[in-house]
RNA sequence: GGGCCGUUAGCUCAGUUGGCAGAGCACCUGACUUUUAAUCAGGGUGUCGCAGGUUCGAGACCUGCACGGCCUACCA
């Protein structure tokens, strides 16, 4: 028994062999035209405004979204990527060859079409087509015209089919590639050069979380895909190279979430002779400059909310905003069991395996981040937590670090970066240690690293923005998914 | 990993107390020379996510599985 799918596939191949019995080929090569859509109708709109009473010749190419038949003559809505524009069909000005062909026209098929742009009695700019080109025979019918595409794993799965019939998504990805664009201008004209690192790594470094693994075959040795940018570009910066960024897809082989996905777009910046409170005054600047100038404002609607970016964003110690919201002051419990003790009181799940770091991370996840909505600047992080920043001159309990939020979503962590090779080794090995008390194996220490940081490496401050998350807050995104084109699903079947 | 919800035509969705599988769009045929989700008349279309079970009878009830969503957990 035939579904219905295979019944629509069976009568647009059969279309597709009759449109060859015309001598027509249904896939062409190309097709060169002379304005998009909206162009096309701005061009109307000029003509008018000039009084120009000879319509101007014009071409159009598009994906046929629509199709109203009305006896002699067809109203056929095209859609390329700068927007829709309407087709009329007269069947008396069409050839033979050209008749037939139109009756084999579907929605979904892309055609180009020449001929002179006017308006119709109801306002609609319109081509009045004196000849098309079929450019490519689609077999297999689109999604419904009025409802779109809502079946979120399909949308995911098939996203061509959500671009094509969801109009809004396309804006998503727009902002996107301004967002990415204008993140580069920033940094190229404050003198940054961007580089480009290695994402297969023999030690996954640079952050605490799991990589994936990979092998290379002629070498005969195992990789991490790269969970941080971090130690390859200070090696740059030990190297002479004072301002480096990289803009670049990192992996980390954990739980997937509405802010979680396996492969992730993170900016890291390194400036030598900067601290942290100079990568503050930039991330401020550029955040507030990139949202400026993509979307015209620094207020910009999140849910509910109405996020400002206007610098200066309030700060608050991480001591003080933790206490206020969960009523645990963490400088006052100096080790673990007793921090654990304590937010159990708070009728919370705590995993007794969490070293102290850990825990103040998630007294932060868990009480802060959640309310963090306008943007903010969080500071003086305890040392366990930051294995890579230097430690306060006034108290080495603390590091010089700082992470902002927006939207109740941690969107950039920065630091002045340990520059002693010595204490570098010591914190990585007392890192180890905790994580793995009982001496189980664990990926190396990245010895390359710390031999390059014993060549001396100028003080200064780095910065890790996550794009994708400030992608969402300026698309209004409450999904990680939804500003990704392809997501990572599971496979069916 | 845990909890809750979902999966019915190509798409968007109904489906009552367990009793013939439905609508709109799309598609096909016909009418219509300025339509805008065009309109009008007619037509065909199903592995009800998968596998079992209960029952005279299951889209519906039960069990397991798959995929997805939300919450939660994990997450520098």
């Amino acid at each position: 028994m035939a579904t219905r799918l295979e019944r629509i596939t069976k009568q647009r191949q059969q279309k597709l062999e009759r449109i060859r019995a015309l001598g027509v080929n249904p896939y062409p090569a190309s097709y060169h035209r002379s304005h998009t859509a909206q162009q096309a109708i701005a061009l109307v709109q000029q003509q008018e405004a000039s009084g120009q009473k000879e319509a101007s010749d014009v071409s159009l190419a598009g994906r046929v979204r629509a199709n109203r038949a009305m006896g002699k003559i067809s109203f056929v809505d095209i859609h390329d990527s700068s927007g829709k524009i309407q087709l009329y069909f007269n069947r008396e000005s069409l050839d033979q060859t050209s008749l037939k062909l139109f009756k084999e026209i579907d929605i979904g098929d892309i055609i180009g079409a020449r001929g002179w742009l006017f308006r119709t009695k109801t306002g609609e700019p319109t081509l009045e087509v004196a000849d098309f080109t079929l450019l490519a025979k689609s077999l297999q019918p689109l999604p419904e015209k009025w409802h779109g595409l809502s079946n979120i794993d399909k949308r995911f799965r098939q996203r061509y089919l959500d671009l094509i019939s969801n109009n809004e998504i396309k804006e998503i990805f727009q902002i996107r590639s301004q967002v990415i664009a204008s993140v580069r201008h920033f940094l190229n004209q404050r003198g940054f050069i961007e580089v480009e690192t290695p994402v297969l790594q023999p030690a996954a470094g640079g952050a605490l979380a799991q990589p994936f693994t990979t092998h290379h075959h002629t070498l005969d040795q195992d990789f991490y895909l790269r969970i941080a940018l971090e130690l390859h570009l200070k090696r740059l910066i030990i190297g002479g190279l004072d301002k480096v960024y990289e803009l670049g897809r990192t992996f980390r082989n954990e739980g997937i979430s509405t802010k979680h996905n396996p492969e992730f777009t993170m900016l890291e910046s390194y400036e030598a002779y900067a601290d942290y409170r100079d990568v503050m005054k930039m991330l401020e600047e550029m955040v507030a400059k990139v949202c400026q100038q993509v979307l015209g404002t620094h207020r910009v609607k999140f849910g509910d909310e109405i996020i400002n970016f206007k610098p200066p964003w309030p700060q608050l110690s991480l001591k003080e905003v933790i206490k206020k919201h969960s009523g645990i002051d963490f400088m006052q419990f100096p080790d673990a069991d007793a921090l654990r003790a304590e937010m159990l009181k708070l009728d919370i799940e705590v995993d007794p395996q969490k070293d102290r770091g850990r825990l103040v991370d998630e007294l932060i996840a868990t009480f802060v981040e959640p309310n963090l909505i306008q943007p903010t600047i969080l500071v003086d992080y305890p040392v366990e937590m930051s294995p890579l920043a230097k430690t306060k001159a006034d108290d080495n309990r603390l590091v010089e670090r700082f992470e902002a939020f927006a939207g109740g979503l941690e969107i950039a962590n920065a630091f002045t970066e340990l520059n002693d090779p010595v204490e570098q080794r010591e914190r990585f090995l007392k890192q180890q240690k905790q994580r793995h008390p009982k001496g189980e194996p664990v990926e190396t220490i990245d010895q390359d690293f710390l031999l390059a940081l014993e060549h001396g490496m100028p003080p200064s401050g780095g910065l890790g923005v996550g794009i994708d998350r400030l992608v969402m807050l300026f698309t209004n995104q409450h999904s990680i998914r939804e500003v990704i084109l392809f997501p990572q699903l599971k496979e069916k079947d």
